[in-house]
Parts: structure tokens; C-alpha cells; sequence
DNA sequence: AAAGAGTGCTTACTTTTGCAAGCACCCGCG
DNA sequence: CGCGGGTGCTTGCAAAAGTAAGCACTCTTT
């Protein structure tokens, strides 16, 4: 088949049960969002399924995290990814946070900047 | 099923099309360098076929142009390309942020990262 | 303590992916 | 001509994706 094909070795659905307990929702609520069943989002997360570009997708807006992000972790962008300059986008892109966190971090940057606009 | 399915109107199919024939590639070639069957590539790029993740990222190999492109063009990835990967060295290198506000974000985002560890 | 709702997981099933094999066609060449 | 090799396309079929329904368990609430 020559193509990479993942089985229960994948850390992506580990990452994808993390982001997903990180934002404290249930699989069925994550599911729900994503537009999928929580039955295969069980299997995904434990790594016996493989989610389609879409579903992958799907998920990435349903964690509420940059869709590059997601697809790093799944191995197919390379995450090396640009020279560092952007602090939103390195919130965004971080993996270790939760939706809530990266939110909280992102509207404190911005209070920042536009205070620093007045003087 | 709620997630997007692309029947034959997909542009995706229309561009690798574009790709290949633009590498003076035919149909057996390409699939021969992404490692799937010219059948299945002919079907894809007539919007027949929905390709999964890997095979989109094994096209983008084969055409030679970045994951990032191919999945734009699938419309998965916002085609914002985005930069910085560490979020304390973003902070860090930010030029219109205060020397105070620097360290408030950095030790927010350390406390986040410690409570996450913590659950 | 039984009802009710929440959690994640399993099973049986349908639909889609992806392939091996083969079709029809167009060339260049002996 | 007639044959070998190029092109893209079609057609079954195996294997994987994805779902609906339901299991086992834990809490609340009554």
C-alpha cells in the first residue's frame, strides 16, 4: 500500500484526548461538534482509526485549534514551519494549552498592545 | 454524515490535475511517486474520489509542492500561512511589548502549562 | 433503591477508499 | 500491416472509514 497507515501506535489520538480533556468536554461533546459519532472519535482517540482529511479537519475546529497544528501531530506537516515572530500564532500553534488558556493568553497580548498604542 | 464530502465539482481534483500536467507527468508516473494506483488518481482527479490525509500529503510529495498548498486547495487549511513556533520566544522577540509585559505573558503561560501538567 | 443522565467503549452494520486487472484508444516502428 | 508500449478510464472486490444502537459503569436525585 506504500502509503503510511497508523494503527493503535499513533499519538495523534492521544494528543486529540488531551486538547480534548484540556477544554473539559466529554467525547460525545467533542463529537457532536465535529460533526462525527462519538463511537468513532473513541476508536480515533485510542488509535484505531485513521480520521479522513475532513474529519481531521473537523476536529481541529472543534478543539478550536489551527488546523496546522492537528495536522502536524498527525505526522503529515512538517512542523518546523516559519522563523518565529508572532505570538498569536505561537499561542495558537501551541499544544500544550487549552482552547480557554489560548484565548485568555491571546486577549492579555492584545490588551497589551493596544495600551501600548495610547502612549 | 455532516463532514464536507466533495463529489465530482471539487477544484482539488482539477488542480492536481493542473500540477501533474504542468511536471509533464502522466497519470501512471504520479501515482507511481505517491505509491497509489493510477486508477484511484484518475478518479481523484476527476472528483470522483475523496482522498484521505496521507494520500493527499503523499500527492503533495509527488508534485513537489508543500502539504500546505495541497490542503489549502482541498479548502482544509486556512491558507493564512502562520510562523512562530514557541510561544516564550515569540514573546520574547515581540518589539511593542514592554520588558514588564513580556515577563506577565511568560509567567502566565508557565503557570498554564504547570496546571495542565497538574490534571 | 430505583430512575435518570452522564461517562467511555463495543459490536454489527453500511459506505467509501484504494487497488489489481483489464478495456479502448492513439502512436511510432519493424 | 501488426505489434509493443504509451495514454487515460472502468470495473469488480478487499479493506478501511464511519455510524446506530446498545452495554457497563458511575454519579445525582428522588
Amino acid at each position: 500500500m506504500a502509503v503510511k497507515r497508523s494503527g493503535p501506535d499513533a499519538g495523534l489520538g492521544e494528543f486529540i484526548r488531551r486538547q480534548r480533556e484540556l477544554g473539559h468536554l466529554s467525547v460525545r461533546q467533542l463529537a457532536d461538534a465535529c460533526g462525527i459519532s462519538n463511537a468513532y472519535l473513541s476508536q480515533i482517540e485510542r488509535g484505531f482509526r485513521n480520521p479522513s482529511s475532513f474529519v481531521l479537519k473537523a476536529l481541529a475546529d472543534g478543539l478550536e485549534l489551527s488546523a496546522e497544528t492537528l495536522y502536524a501531530q498527525a505526522g503529515i506537516l512538517d512542523p518546523a514551519q516559519g522563523e518565529a515572530n508572532d505570538v498569536v500564532e505561537a499561542v495558537r500553534r501551541d499544544p500544550y494549552l487549552s482552547a480557554r488558556q489560548r484565548e485568555m493568553l491571546v486577549e492579555m497580548y492584545e490588551s497589551f498592545r493596544k495600551v501600548n498604542d495610547a502612549d
